[in-house]
DNA sequence: AAAACGGGTGACACGATTGTGACAATATGA
DNA sequence: TCATATTGTCACAATCGTGTCACCCGTTTT
C-alpha cells in the first residue's frame, strides 16, 4: 500500500454517490463528494484529488465544461478523469474523451467494474511517484528502492513509519498536528486515535536510533511534531 | 529523449487518425498514416516504423492478416504492434495477441491512455533486445542462450521465472509492486491474481537456492519485491 | 501542593501480509 | 498420443504490522 489516494466524485444523484462512497471506502480510498460543479471546484481547491469521477449530466454547467476547465488549469491538468455516462450515449463518450477524460463507465455499473476502472486509470496516470533520493542532514530516503540510510547505517522501518518519515522529510522544519498527520498519512476517513500518532513517532525514533538520527523528529508540546536538523 | 520515434497508424476512419495524429505529434513522435493494408505495406517499405498502431477492422485484408505478415518477415518481425479494437470484442483481443500484437486499446480511447500504452510498449521493446550478459553480484544471465549461472552452478529455471529474474536484474535495487510486475512481465492483458506473483517469486528463490543466490530477491513488506545485493 | 495535562513507552491482541505445498488445467514436446 | 513441464489458484501456516491501552513521568494550571 503506497500513498493513500483521494477521489472526488461529482454527481448530483445522491444514491449513486453513496454507493460509490461505500465501494471506494471499503477499498481504501478517500472520497470527497460534490453535487455540482461549483461545489466540485471548491473541493478541488481544498485538496487536489488523485482522480475525478465525473457525471456527464449535471445541473448547471455540464461535465464536459468542467473537464475542459480542469484541463486548462496547470494545477488540475494532470488529474485523470473517469466519466459516468448514461447507457448508449455514444457521442458523450467521444466528446468526453476529446475533452480529456481518461475512461468512462456506463450507468448502471457494478462496484467491481468501478474499482477496476479506477485502479487501471490510477496506475496508468502516475507511473513514477516521485523523484530521486530525499536527503535531510545526512539521512537519506530512497523511494525507488524503498530504503532509508542514516550516515551509513541501514534503517529498518515498517510501511507506516516509512510514509511518516517520507512525509516529514519532504516537509522539513514544519510542525504538523496529530490531526494533520492522520489526514495526510492515514487518510481522511480513517478512524484512528490521535495517540496512535505518538506510538508511530516513537517507533520511528526507535528505528532511527542505531543511526543516531533520532532527535531529528522533535516534539512541539501542545502542537505536534516536526522534523528538524536544528536543535 | 534522444531518438525520434516513428509510428505507423493503419486505420480507415479518418477522425481517429486525426485525433491520434494530433496527440502523438504533440508528444514528439513522427506519425505515418495508412488507410488500408496496401498503403501500410508501402509505408513500411519506405521507412520501418518503431511501432505500428493497427486497427483490427479494416477494409480488405484484416488487421490480423497484416500482423501475421509482419511477424513472418525478418525485417518487420520485431516491430511492436498495438491493436485498436472495438469494445467487448474479446475474441479479437485473443486472436490479436496470438498473432503477435503487443498490446491493445479498446475504442473509444483517450489520448492519455494511448500515450501510456505506446510509451510502455516502446520501453519494453527497445532495451530488452540488446543482449549482453547481465550480471549482478556474480549472478549471470544470458538472454541469448536463455541460461542463468550463479557463481559456477547452473540455475534451472522456467520461462516465467526467467523473465522475472531478467526484469529484476535489469532494474536492480528497485522495489516493484505486484501490480507493476504483473504489468511488465505478464503484460496488461492477463487477468492474473496478484498473489500469483508471490508464488513465482517463491519458485525463483527456490531455483536460486542451489547457487546460494536466493536472498537476492527481497520482500519489502506492504510494498512489493526488490532485487538487491545489499542486505 | 494537588490536580490536570501532554507526551513517552511497553505490552498485547487482532488483522493483514507473505511463505509454502498441493492441485487442476494447460502447454509443450517426444 | 502420452508423458512431462509449466502455470495459475487455493488453503493453510507463519510472520509481521498496527492500533489501543495502561501506566509512568515531567510540566502546567488551579
Amino acid at each position: 500500500m503506497a500513498l493513500r489516494r483521494t477521489i472526488l466524485i461529482v454527481e448530483d444523484e445522491k444514491p449513486i454517490r453513496e454507493m460509490v462512497s461505500f465501494a471506494l471506502g471499503r477499498a481504501g480510498y478517500d472520497l470527497v463528494e460534490a453535487g455540482d460543479v461549483t461545489e466540485a471546484f471548491e473541493q478541488m481547491s481544498q485538496k487536489l484529488p488523485d482522480l475525478v469521477l465525473l457525471d456527464w449530466m449535471l445541473p448547471g454547467a455540464s461535465g464536459i465544461e468542467f473537464a475542459r476547465r480542469m484541463k486548462r488549469d496547470e494545477l488540475t491538468r494532470d488529474v485523470p478523469i473517469v466519466m459516468l455516462t448514461a447507457r448508449g450515449e455514444e457521442e458523450d463518450k467521444v466528446s468526453g474523451l476529446e475533452a480529456g477524460a481518461d475512461d468512462y463507465i456506463t450507468k448502471p455499473f457494478s462496484p467491481r467494474e468501478l474499482m477496476a476502472r479506477i485502479k487501471a486509470v490510477l496506475r496508468r496516470a502516475s507511473p513514477e511517484d516521485e523523484g530521486g533520493v530525499i536527503e535531510v542532514a545526512g539521512l537519506k530516503l530512497d523511494p525507488e528502492s524503498h530504503r532509508v540510510v542514516g550516515g551509513d547505517v541501514d534503517v529498518e522501518i515498517g510501511p507506516t513509519e516509512f510514509r511518516l518519515l517520507s512525509f516529514f522529510m519532504t516537509h522539513p522544519e514544519r510542525v504538523f498536528s496529530r490531526t494533520q498527520l492522520l489526514d495526510r498519512i492515514w487518510g481522511r476517513n480513517a478512524y484512528v486515535e490521535e495517540r496512535t500518532v505518538d506510538v508511530h513517532i516513537l517507533r520511528l525514533r526507535k528505528a532511527l536510533l542505531p543511526s543516531g538520527f533520532d532527535g531529528l523528529i522533535q516534539t512541539v508540546r501542545g502542537v505536534g511534531y516536526r522534523l528538524s536538523s536544528k536543535t
